[in-house]
DNA sequence: CAACCGCCCTGGGTGC
DNA sequence: TGCACCCAGGGCGGTT
């Protein structure tokens, strides 16, 4: 499940593979994968070929390369999308999707996504906030990674939302990147139980729980992310490690590393929070 | 407007 | 063995 370490694995292999390189051919096999270009395939392929990749950015869960036709190709992975480089002759993968190929007849870059929730699209720039970002992403948060992130600024905003902790921490327009693996670790982190309402903690509890995410996101992009089968890898096909590191998230049953109670359970949203249920005692409602 | 809910989608895993 | 069902989950549109 790509959140921001895994996003920004791939968007570093991304750089290393495409910077630089021109498009010559673009495929589209699924309509799906590109359901948020609204103008279609053909008009997709067309923004495409011809135009040079200047710089493969991120924000949050979103990533983009920026062309020379001063558009971006905007990526989302959904829960199942990859990104992959490979040589033209290695043969197709079941779920691929979009497939793009390059002037210099180099590997191709080949959009993967088995249960279709990500997708590309190719979109106009715009200037937020001093940065360049695609049209779609200029209300997603800074996240924590971003030098102009504003932790005081997100710490204020959090603490004046009427929601549950969790569900401020899962929200893209407040802070990116934070999806429900790293969210369920932060919260264990910070020994805060995912119901507890934003608006009562103190500055320095959500302080702490920023900090938290923005450790565990960090450990894990140098583990190369997490990955549970094959559904996340990298740009060359490969798993991260970072689920042996893991505390709470799917850890049911098993010994919370720091007090041994078994990790707990419980529905979140149609899906599930894992919590230990010493360290993170549920609120009194 | 803020908060919240249901839907989109596929295939691996599980239980009968 | 085979089938039905569950589950993962981010974003978005619709509703309260």
């Amino acid at each position: 499940m790509p959140e921001l370490p895994e996003v920004e694995t791939v968007r570093r292999g991304l750089a290393d593979h495409v910077l630089g390189r021109t498009i010559t051919e673009v495929e589209v096999f699924h309509p799906r994968s590109i359901r948020r270009h609204l103008t279609g395939a053909v008009d997709f392929a067309g923004r495409l070929v011809g135009h040079r990749v200047e710089a493969v950015s991120r924000r949050g869960k979103y990533l983009w390369a920026e062309l020379s036709s001063a558009e971006a190709l905007l990526a989302h992975l959904g829960m199942s999308g990859q990104m992959l480089i490979r040589p033209g002759s290695a043969p197709a993968e079941i779920h691929l999707r979009v497939r793009v190929r390059f002037a210099d007849d180099g590997p191709e870059l080949r959009f993967v996504d088995q249960r279709t929730f990500g997708g590309l699209s190719v979109e106009e720039l715009t200037v937020v906030d001093g940065t360049t970002v695609p049209l779609p992403v200029a209300h997603i948060g800074r996240d924590p990674m971003d030098p102009l992130f504003d932790l005081e600024a997100v710490v204020a905003a959090m603490r004046r939302k009427r929601t549950e902790v969790k569900r401020a921490l899962l929200d893209q327009n407040l802070v990116s990147g934070i999806g429900n693996i790293y969210a369920d670790e932060a919260l264990w982190r910070a020994r805060l139980h995912w119901a507890r309402p934003t608006d009562r903690l103190s500055v320095a509890k959500v302080r702490e729980l920023l900090a938290a995410a923005t450790e565990v996101m960090a450990e894990a992009l140098v583990a190369g992310g997490t990955s549970f089968d094959a559904l996340y890898v990298n740009t060359n096909g490969e798993s991260g490690y970072f689920d042996r590191s893991l505390a709470a998230y799917g850890q049911e049953g098993l010994p919370c590393p720091r007090c041994g109670r078994p990790i707990r359970r419980e529905p979140f949203m149609n899906r599930s929070s894992f919590s230990c249920p010493r360290c993170q005692p549920r609120p009194r409602s």
